[in-house]
DNA sequence: TATTGTTATACTCTATAACTATA
DNA sequence: TATAGTTATAGAGTATAACAATA
């Protein structure tokens, strides 16, 4: 029999699946400018801000902090670089195994992400604007998505 | 009174909303992740892929190019350059004033754009998964959202 | 030998400032 | 003089390849 499922992966989009898709691609690029600016208000540039938002949820080695960015490890230790030159990061050396460099946040560094968390407008005002079964239609359908 | 509006500005927002943000944040992450993939399967970065699909719309000067990716112009020279290289845009001069140059896709930049959209697959193939009145909740949401 | 982190290199994107050709 | 586009420059992110230290 012929499947009901709506959107079949080889046929084009419905009308209504292009505009949700259209508005994702609007709320992907305003988070995105917020996420800049907000990490421009910290001095920190886009990949500083991700690599130091990781590291306030657990030290990581420089290799794991590579897959969690999606890209090389060489990048890493740029990146790392520019933020243990502010003190925001440290390396520490890892007793179990004498090539591992666990990144670390210190405590200045975790206190810039704080501010950096509150500066993000876009992802909280945008939302104060909805009900709550509104919110809750919105989560479930998150979460549909991410499977 | 106390206003009853869920997550005023100035306080911390509610579990609801958090989670909220947090599945948006993983909703931007692979979005991202699934354009920037798109655009390296036809060699292109993430912002000549970009310009080159504002273009598909209606050719634009240079200056209204910037505006659009929001970005000083002077960095659309070299984008414009690189895909000029290609063939797939083109500049023209505006008759009407001639220190301005209009940049156009080419035939084989909208062939080359056509095949980007469809190889967007996340933007797609997550919301297959979700019924109908799931996809016009998100919609509604999203556009609740975008205000 | 394999793995971790780094260095070296090259390319792209980015902003700033100075330049040119028009207006 | 003001504006459109460019060039020049410098900093940052990115991938690739080669390297040292360690496993």
């Amino acid at each position: 029999m012929a499947s009901p499922t709506p959107t079949p992966l080889n046929t084009r989009p419905d009308p209504l699946t292009l505009e949700v898709v259209e508005l994702i691609g609007e709320v992907v690029a305003r988070f995105h400018e917020d996420y800049e600016e907000a990490a421009a208000e910290h001095a920190l540039t886009g990949a500083q801000a991700r690599l130091l938002s990781l590291l306030c949820l657990e030290p990581l080695p420089m290799r794991r902090l590579a897959q969690r960015l999606k890209c090389e490890p060489s990048n890493v230790t740029g990146i790392v670089d520019r933020l243990e030159a502010r003190g925001l990061v440290e390396r520490r050396p890892d007793p179990a195994d004498r090539r591992v460099k666990v990144a670390a946040a210190t405590a200045e560094g975790r206190r810039v992400a704080r501010g950096l968390r509150e500066s993000l407008r876009f992802a909280r005002e945008p939302l104060a604007g909805l009900s709550e079964a509104e919110r809750v239609a919105l989560r479930d359908a998150l979460r549909g998505m991410l499977g």
